[in-house]
DNA sequence: CATTGCTTTTACGTAAACGTCAATTCTGGT
DNA sequence: ACCAGAATTGACGTTTACGTAAAAGCAATG
């Protein structure tokens, strides 16, 4: 008997709101079962919520996201579904590998600007010097 | 006289459609000016696209791109503007570091799944030998 | 000069990812 | 028994980022 979690103890543990959670579950994100009418998640679940909410913050869909978790799950037995997963998978690395780029560039611009922004700030405060 | 651009120019160079480039001239991302109706894009046109391209490769919204490009162009004078681009600057700044790590942990994952889908294939691959 | 190709504006359409009621229902506590 | 605080299911609304179709204007080319 592993640990389960209501909706809102999940809605409180990643700051999302029900409202995610239950249509998380609409697009097959997550598999609640019931108390009665209630959900219940199972750490599976919650780990799934991780990864499909890490997903979204590297700006991948919903739809995307499911369809990683179906292949992952139906990958297992069947050859061609198994092919199409690595190549999804390539395409993945790939553009992670873009966004990997993509970060450090804008990390570097941004340590450019911000430096700027301190020079001239610190600047214009000497030339209006404090009271203290 | 320095170089310009046709839309369709830009269109084919970064692979977006042209409404794609109108839409960003809605949102202000872009100024071309005119050769009687047709837009003509400067080389400044073409670096901003460079820079929302890439902002949206990250996840960022054409407002939250918008916005930097004005604090950008508005921060040099104007100390308070300074302050609050400085402020932006580091809320980026630490989205992007969360962003690289999340990077980082998805391709570890996608590497170590690539891994299980060739050792499965070439397993099941001997299972079945080719006939060459 | 007619066609082809690229451009323009206007404007409605759409998919994704939830937000936001509304109307119930359930449950724990007093 | 009763009330407050979560939970539920619809169902319509909203924002973002374009797609798409329509109607029209220039420009070169055969």
């Amino acid at each position: 008997m592993s640990k389960t979690y209501t909706i809102s103890d999940l809605a409180r543990e990643f700051d999302v709101t029900t409202r995610t959670l239950r249509h998380y579950e609409d697009q097959g994100l997550v598999t609640p079962t019931r108390d009665g009418i209630n959900r219940i998640f199972s750490h599976r679940d919650r780990v799934r919520l991780k990864l499909a909410l890490r997903g979204k913050r590297l700006g991948f869909s919903l739809n995307e996201i499911r369809e990683l978790f179906q292949l992952y799950d139906l990958a297992h037995d069947d050859r061609r579904q198994l092919e199409e997963f690595a190549v999804k998978l390539e395409r993945r690395r790939a553009q992670l590998e873009q966004q990997r780029e993509d970060v450090e560039i804008m990390l570097n611009e941004i340590n450019f600007f911000a430096g700027q922004c301190q020079r001239l700030l610190t600047e214009s405060g000497r030339e209006k010097p404090v009271t203290t």
